[in-house]
RNA sequence: GCGAGUGUCGCCAAGUGGUCAAGGCAUCGGUUUGUGGUACCGAUAUGCGUGGGUUCAACUCCCAUCACUCGCCCCA
């Protein structure tokens, strides 16, 4: 039998791991920047971190959860990765750390879904929370971070949309108010539907069914939902959050609709997306969540943060990294070579030679295909004199050198 | 969970019932055993995802199965 990687996983191979590390380095760079420090979180946790973290009323929670049972005990593999940095958060008391305190993340995340362009089972998200700031200023700063980063990273075509759900005050309201107004019709709207009435009717604003966005048309219900619903608190924090974006230069559009498939978020939430992606579009999605702390039993600490999908980045990336050597090494003698390969690495430079001591033109081959700047050959005669020949791999030409010096030039 | 499409060498592929399964890239060897990248010559799929069936004959037709891709739902 043939073994694979299981669905929905993938390889990161050496063609695109460099890809992969110049985003690293650029989501690293602009953390440094930022003073935001690095969390690692396991990679699996209790299972009902997710279900009172997340939310039981949730796709991901409902159906897209790689849960396993060891002695006992049930265990998930995280499905994202803002529940792990909170049960960390309230594990070693960060809430007595200096205020705010801004954290960021990178790592793999799991969830059992059909595979398509720009989803996969496994995939890696890149993210960033920032703990005890209650205002809006923070929702702007950690917007513009992740703005920042996308720029950096070289992708455009980028969109960002905001909402303000409210509190889990007015939203009660808002909720109901919806509710009434959908009631009257309830039968001709779609399955999924029915469950989100029950469940959490603001996802019913979303839908993607013709039929259910027909009916949403509809004026009165439409009323509703465009009504002002959020209390004064709400709104307040939602304009200025408006104020610092435009200060900071950012175009958005504020998007009533846009409520998000996590239960934790109020307030401030946010989607930046791409029309270079096809149907999963969703770069960066996130929002705030003052309330989470203190649902798992932590000290009540407003909070705010987002996560983007690496694998979208990497597709969006428009980025030719080069790859070559310094010197590559070419002798008729092993010993000669392996020690003097060394010593260029410890010295700094990238070098290279031929373990199979091929014949020299061979050698002398793989050090042009290996994109190497320079061929640093070390043969009879310059193993007597103690000189190494460079051959400059572009220009042809070839000079004799004391070792010190030839090391010099390497290095122009 | 539902719907559609695709599976021929490491990669890209032609072939669509009938000699040896094109070609390109990559790889390896040689021309050239101390001078490469170009060029030329050569090598590399007893097999066309897997298992059945139809046929004198199957990569080509049929059935099943698996894998992948795209879409729905949802999300990053």
């Amino acid at each position: 039998m043939k073994l694979t990687a299981p669905k929905g996983t993938k390889d990161i191979l050496p063609a695109v791991s460099d890809l992969w590390q110049y985003m690293e380095e650029k989501a690293k760079y602009i953390f440094d920047k930022s003073n935001y420090q690095e969390i690692r979180t396991p990679i699996f946790e209790a299972t009902e971190l997710f279900c009172r973290g997340v939310g039981d009323s949730t796709d991901i929670v409902n159906k897209e959860m790689y849960t396993f049972i060891q002695k006992d005990r049930s265990l998930t593999l995280r499905p994202e990765n803002t529940a792990g940095v909170v049960r960390a958060f309230i594990e070693h008391n960060m809430h007595k750390l200096p205020n705010p305190l801004k954290l960021w993340y990178k790592g793999p995340m799991f969830r059992y879904e059909r595979p398509q362009a720009g989803r996969q089972r496994q995939f890696h998200q890149v993210g960033v929370e920032v703990f005890g700031v209650k205002e809006a200023s923070i929702d702007a700063e950690v917007i513009q971070t992740a703005i920042w980063f996308l720029k950096e990273l070289g992708i455009g075509g980028l969109a960002l949309e905001v909402n303000n759900i409210g509190c889990p005050e007015c939203r009660m309201s808002h909720r109901e108010k919806i509710k009434s107004s959908v009631k009257p019709r309830l039968e001709e709207f779609c399955e999924d539907c029915h469950v989100r009435y029950e469940k959490n009717p603001l996802r019913m604003l979303d839908c993607k069914n013709p039929k259910c966005k027909e009916l949403l048309a509809n004026e009165e219900i439409n009323n509703v939902i465009n009504e002002d619903y959020i209390c004064p608190a709400c709104s307040e924090h939602f304009e200025s959050l408006k104020v610092y974006l435009k200060v900071l230069n950012i175009d958005f559009t504020v998007n009533k609709r846009l409520v998000r498939g996590l239960d934790y978020y109020n307030r401030t939430v946010f989607e930046i997306t791409s029309n270079a992606l096809g149907s999963q579009n969703a770069v960066c999605g996130g929002g705030r969540y003052d309330n989470l702390v203190e649902m798992l039993n932590g000290q009540p600490t407003p909070a705010v943060g987002w996560a983007m999908g690496m694998e979208r980045l990497l597709a969006l990336m428009n980025v030719q990294i080069e790859r070559g050597l310094d010197v590559f090494v070419v002798s008729s003698d092993t010993k000669e070579a392996l020690k003097t390969v060394d010593e260029l690495r410890k010295a700094g430079y990238i070098a290279d030679f031929d373990p199979a001591g091929k014949k020299f033109g061979k050698q002398l081959e793989k050090a042009s295909k290996s994109n190497a700047k320079y061929a640093l050959i070390l043969g009879e005669d310059e193993i007597k004199a103690g000189t190494y020949s460079l051959k400059n791999l572009q220009t042809s030409e070839q000079q004799t050198f004391p070792k010190d010096e030839a090391l010099k030039i390497i290095a122009k």
